[in-house]
DNA sequence: GTCAGTTTCAAACAAATGTTTTAATGGTGA
DNA sequence: TCACCATTAAAACATTTGTTTGAAACTGAC
């Protein structure tokens, strides 16, 4: 082996959590993987919560500062004036897509990331949302700046279904495989249908939401818009 | 107890599993929870995987059944004419949000579904995928008459985008919390939402797929779809 | 060469898991 | 009342889990 020890811990971990999930595996599992004794886990990391941390933390620091540098970049050149949704969207979900296609490494990583949203374990959802804690104010505030006629909430729940789509985007496979065979190897292409369905959702024509007080409980659902379908 | 313990320990593993993951949940939870023995699982359901399998066939087929006749209703009604995409997406997705709306456990289970859509386990895809062979099928065969202009290969990226956007809906909370807070209670206002952002995405312009052979490395991206962000 | 500090190793640890076993219980019809 | 059945109950089962231990091996500085 090239790397030390916890190099190669960390990489096995990330492989083997991302096939088989966070329980499922084993520190043995890893171990073995790695070339390393069972006993490196703790000597290096102190416990499995621990690596199960740092495997998360090393990259998703990394990811969520290009994020942050990016929007930075943009604001910069816009010199106060709106940013252009598009821009935004691209800047967000384009760097997670980025460091899906750099590598091996980081397409693993990606797929684990999307899997681990909606990880139900404590410890993991709280570190988590402090790694996202900045990100997600710098753009919530970008967001509301350049769309100010689309009501907040719901932008948050658009925010949300795109990240939704994103994170099936990149650890899809295996839903994906139900619907057949397709093509996951070219992540430019994937990058460009995201961003097409993104943008598409994002801008779609607001919906009219009634209030749930005042809705009738089985009244036919309005479809105010688009109605040339 | 009202029920026999055979629905209690039903409904009360739907709701630990939904509530800590499928692994996480041990068997002595579920049976604590249901006011049950231990040894009652593996009586009535012979092992820990067979309880899960029921757990989710049982509201699975009735939802994709639901499904398949939603369609037949329409097809039937269009006469051999192409459907329209958004009466396609709503009667697919609306049954989702309708369920999930319908009774807490109906949220519960479309909790744990979208969950589970990323599990790795692979009994767990095993069984998935054969319930959602046949609703599959029909969806696309359907799909692919009403977009023929869509390329098949863009089309099945875009439904899986619209099933990954479905799951952060009905599964979100954690996700979501993150952005800050919004209102959950109204599945009505969430159908709405949700139909906007997916017809939006569906019909979104569609992108210019170069191929891999051709484009150059680190070419600057083409965004040739909407030209006016 | 020696020695302190770091890393690796094999072995064992207690705790928790799903499952099985064996007996007790409760009701039903003969 | 008895025998039969399905269900419940308590206890023990073998495995597997993450973690700890204490000694061996290695490393670099003096």
């Amino acid at each position: 082996m090239e790397t030390d020890t916890r190099s190669r811990i960390l990489a096995a971990a990330e492989d083997l959590f991302v096939q088989h999930g966070l329980d499922a595996t084993t520190l043995r599992m890893i171990t073995t993987a790695a070339h390393a004794n069972l006993a490196a886990v703790n000597y290096h990391f102190g416990s499995k919560e621990a690596l199960i941390e740092t495997v998360f933390r090393r990259r998703l620091t990394w990811l969520n500062d290009q994020r942050i540098a990016a929007l930075d970049a943009l604001e910069a050149e816009a010199k106060g004036a709106p940013l252009k949704p598009r821009q935004i969207v691209e800047s967000y979900f384009g760097v997670a897509i980025r460091l899906a296609a750099s590598s091996p490494g980081g397409r693993t990583f990606m797929r684990l990331l999307g899997r681990t949203y909606t990880e139900p374990s404590e410890f993991v959802r709280s570190f988590l949302a402090e790694e996202y804690a900045e990100v997600i104010a710098r753009y919530k505030a970008a967001f509301f700046k350049a769309l100010p006629d689309v009501p907040q909430e719901e932008f948050l729940w658009r925010f949300h279904f795109m990240m939704g789509a994103l994170s099936y985007a990149v650890s899809g496979v295996d839903a994906l495989r139900l619907l057949g065979p397709v093509d996951e190897s070219d992540p430019e292409a994937l990058y460009t249908r995201l961003m097409s369905f993104l943008i598409g959702g994002l801008r779609a024509p607001l919906p009219e939401i009634q209030s749930q007080a005042v809705r009738k409980p089985r009244a036919k659902r309005a479809t105010p818009d688009r109605a040339s379908d």
